[in-house]
DNA sequence: ATGACCTGATACGTCGGAGGTCTTGAACGC
DNA sequence: GCGTTCAAGACCTCCGACGTATCAGGTCAT
């Protein structure tokens, strides 16, 4: 095994067994690399791989901290790996988020507080009646975003905000070829944030289904 | 922003916009190095990045190469990540399990095979009825990956076998804490197989609900 | 002719050192 | 007391050299 690829194993290691702990400070470069055995050159590689995905946090002038090791910025760089895929994988992205979303928006239902939901009503009213296609999905992604959020469950939300990037560029497709897919999207949403406010949490899950599943459709008989 | 993340930045790019293709061959080091108007100590950098998330696949003396960006490959990179969290966050991972995994099985109930409910049925025989607890977890996981990969969701099947790693530490706690964890699981095995085999969505995705919970509240309330 | 073996070219792996740039905090002057 | 200046510390970038692994092509014995 090459020395930056034992680097990247012993700082993991450090870090899982609780040697360093998130917001610590690691020695500095030319102290760590003469501590694991190794050149300056070649531990910087595996501490920019390390930080790539979020485990470390690089100041230069400062020094290398670990990060907060938050679900929520760990599984950032999920999106970044999503980024990869294309767009024939789409449709497996979006068939998991069929299943997470309405999950998460059940959830929602029975946690969230009137002041998010005033807060989501604001938003949707803000839109109007006839927003651009791209604003739309500006918004639809801040919904569902705070919707999730108000699951409780800091990791679905973040595979959620994750899963969902991807699906944009879809979105934005349907929304300039298909003619009444902005209308459609406004009364979904209308309709999620009714059953949040009912706090009903059946009737939440199953307008998050028919949301998501009506994009699905759409771009299963397009490709 | 600095050399090398550019060149992480402009490396996605190439391979995003098609410029490189999976299996396509990099450039080699110097010539690279030089077209992105770097060093190649800060260009290996963000190669060995990328490298560790399994976008480009770096051999000695041979070259570089990007990777398949299987969604199985690149997911499974979210292990690594998932490694970094806490005992104290396992309890939403196991959540987000408690949502896809009956999804899946569900999923699988109308397309697996009969080869593959064989193979199942030999998995389960061939543990006996009092395994050990590391030889019962190993097969749990194994049981689940199974079924799992029968959805044809691979993107599904990836993401499960990455959130299921974190869990399989507490899994093995259980079995050496809780009396008759072992004999449960074993019948709950038998119950979704036996779902499975009747083609019945309904009955496979309660019974993987309640073989998932059962560890999810026994965990609550150790915690 | 075929196969194993050897060897050179090629490309990645590692290293040490030299400047450069940025952040921080203390010393200084107002 | 407050803002400014400056120097130390830490990361950033680069260069050149050498080590090591892989592969292809040639050599030689069979």
């Amino acid at each position: 095994m090459a020395v930056t690829d034992e680097a990247i194993e012993k700082i993991k290691g450090m870090i899982v067994s609780g040697a360093l702990r998130p917001g610590d400070r690691l020695p500095k470069e030319s102290e760590l690399a003469a501590d694991l055995g190794l050149s300056r050159n070649s531990l910087r590689e595996a501490v920019r791989a390390l930080s790539l995905i979020r485990i470390l946090d690089v100041r230069q002038g400062d020094g290398t901290y670990v990060t907060s090791l938050d679900p929520q910025l760990l599984l950032e760089a999920l999106s970044f790996v999503v980024d990869f895929h294309r767009d024939d994988t789409v449709l497996e992205f979006l068939a998991v988020r069929r299943i997470l979303e309405p999950a998460a928006t059940a959830m929602a239902a029975v946690r969230i507080s009137e002041q998010q939901l005033d807060a989501l009503t604001a938003q949707l009213d803000k839109l109007g009646e006839a927003p651009s296609v791209e604003d739309l999905v500006a918004c639809d992604l801040e919904f569902h975003r705070g919707i999730v959020h108000s699951s409780g469950n800091s990791v679905l939300c973040s595979l959620l905000d994750g899963l969902s990037g991807p699906t944009t560029r879809a979105r934005i497709w349907r929304g300039l070829t298909q003619e009444d897919a902005v209308a459609r999207t406004l009364r979904e949403h209308r309709a999620i944030l009714a059953a949040l406010r009912d706090r009903d949490a059946e009737a939440a899950r199953s307008w998050a289904t028919v949301h998501i599943a009506s994009v699905e459709q759409w771009l299963r008989s397009t490709l």
